[in-house]
RNA sequence: CGGGACGUAGUGUAACGGUAGCAUAAAUGCUUUGGGAGCAUUCAGUCCGGGUUCAAAUCCCGGCGUCCCGACCA
């Protein structure tokens, strides 16, 4: 009987608040910020600091679920950190100085008790399983959460790439030695790896070695190729279909030679999508998380931390796909499957007509953008192309008189005439 | 944080120290209708605070804000 209200698989652009822009804002030069804010996706309220809006946070949704179920295949636990941080905790580990770590926000209570605006958790999230963590048999244990985090950073900039407050995926892992570790690292590679794959960026993804800090010598970044990146990496030629680069940060010739990479590389400039680091007890041990091993000896847990900025995937797909018509989604992130357009033009049967296959289409579980405005046909086409949901179904008189509708795919530009079962066939 | 550029209707752009204009968006009407239409009418602007001047969008000082390059990015 109760049947889910399919409102949520279907939004009339009548009703979307939202409007396109035919220009670009003057002051944003990135192209993922420019294609973002014309089609309405995002708000930029200050430098670095983006508001996201319908569209664009049915985008970043889809990212957190393609991300989540990732996350869960590989035994992560979703849970939600305060973003409020005690200044007594992060003193434990030394990163509560301004002078350690630049970028803090930091506030205060009414009282003047010192506060600060999470901009990782590495601390609290160790503190809180200082509760949970006794024996070995505890171990492994990871969990993660998607989270805004906040950085003081001196420079905003690249649009959405790099901003002062900004949605996060972090996962942490606990393990009781680094061999254990190890596996759980491989383990979040490899899904690491499904994400972008996912999202459409693993073509231009690069397994990146960068520096690792105090207990690897390498930490890996997931770096992909776009000009409106700020690293610069460098892809080894010979490694055939081994999408795997050297980040330049640590690219010396002894690395080089650690790596058995030779000088046929080809240097590319990449965004840091995602990252895999090696911690080792370097928060357990100051902050107490130790379990207790098969003799009764007790431990500093071993972790790792595994980042993925959402924002900045959804710009970075943006950078990567989009042309200068409009953005691209793959239908993984795509804030609608479909995009329906009516050109009925007054035709009242034929906007009927409209209206129908739309509520078909919801009721049949497909997520529409109904184009229902009293607009010109250029008008909703170039809309669609800068909005750039995957499938796009065309009904107007032209396609009445053939008794077709037309089906055009925004990745392939291909568009043709077919009947409606051939469409539902394709969305399938 | 160092250097540079800049700030004018919702958006994008003009204006020698002397009438703030154009385009677009928005509103109304008529025409038009498969790739950002046409005509008419309307709405709407000089970042903030000082100073110079008969007169400041324009020159000077301070603030705020934005972008770019660099540094930084644990």
């Amino acid at each position: 009987m109760s049947k889910a209200p399919p409102i949520s698989n279907g939004m009339k652009q009548t009703h979307l608040f939202t409007k396109t822009r035919f220009e670009a804002p003057k002051d944003e030069v990135a192209k993922n910020a420019q294609l973002l804010i014309r089609a309405g996706f995002v708000h930029k309220d200050m430098a670095g600091v983006y508001s996201v809006l319908p569209l664009g946070l049915r985008v970043m949704k889809k990212i957190e679920q393609v991300v989540r179920y990732e996350m869960n295949m590989i035994g992560g636990q979703e849970i939600s950190l305060a973003s409020l941080q005690s200044k007594e905790l992060w003193e434990k580990t030394n990163r509560w100085d301004d002078a350690v770590v630049d970028n803090w926000f930091k506030t205060k209570l009414k009282n003047d008790t010192e506060l600060g605006l999470g901009f990782t958790h590495e601390e609290p999230i160790t503190e809180i399983m200082k509760d949970h963590i006794r024996s070995y048999k505890d171990l492994p244990r990871s969990a993660y959460q998607f989270q805004t985090k906040f950085r003081n950073e001196t420079r905003a900039k690249s649009g959405i790439l790099r901003g002062r407050e900004f949605l996060m995926k972090d996962l942490y892992s606990f393990s009781r030695n680094e061999e254990q570790h190890l596996k759980f690292y491989e383990k979040v590679k490899e899904a690491y790896w499904n994400i972008f794959n996912k999202v459409g960026l693993g073509e231009k993804t690069y397994y990146t070695f960068a520096s690792g800090g105090v207990f690897a010598k390498f930490s890996h970044e997931f770096q992909t190729e776009t000009d409106a990146g700020e690293d610069v990496i460098y892809h080894n030629i010979d490694s055939g279909e081994k999408k795997e680069a050297i980040n330049k940060e640590v690219y010396t010739d002894e690395v080089k030679k650690d790596l058995k990479v030779g000088d046929n590389v080809i240097e590319k400039k990449t965004v840091e999508v995602g990252n895999i680091f090696t911690l080792g007890t370097r928060f357990s041990e100051p902050l107490g998380l130790t379990y207790v091993d098969e003799n009764g000896e007790s431990k500093p847990v071993f972790m790792g931390s595994y980042g993925i900025g959402i924002g900045r995937l959804m710009g970075t797909i943006v950078e990567v796909l989009a042309t200068e018509k409009g953005m691209i989604w793959p239908e993984s992130v795509s804030p609608f499957k479909v995009h329906l357009v009516e050109l009925s033009q007054g035709d009242e049967m034929l906007k009927q007509k409209a209206i129908d296959l739309y509520e078909e289409l919801i009721s049949k579980g497909i997520e529409v953008l109904f184009d229902d405005r009293d607009a010109r046909a250029g008008e909703k086409f170039a809309d669609a192309d800068l909005i750039g949901i995957p499938h796009r179904i065309v009904i107007s008189k032209k396609t009445e008189e053939k008794g077709q509708l037309e089906y055009s795919n925004r990745i392939t530009s291909e568009t043709t005439g077919r009947s409606k079962e051939e469409i539902l066939n394709i969305l399938k």
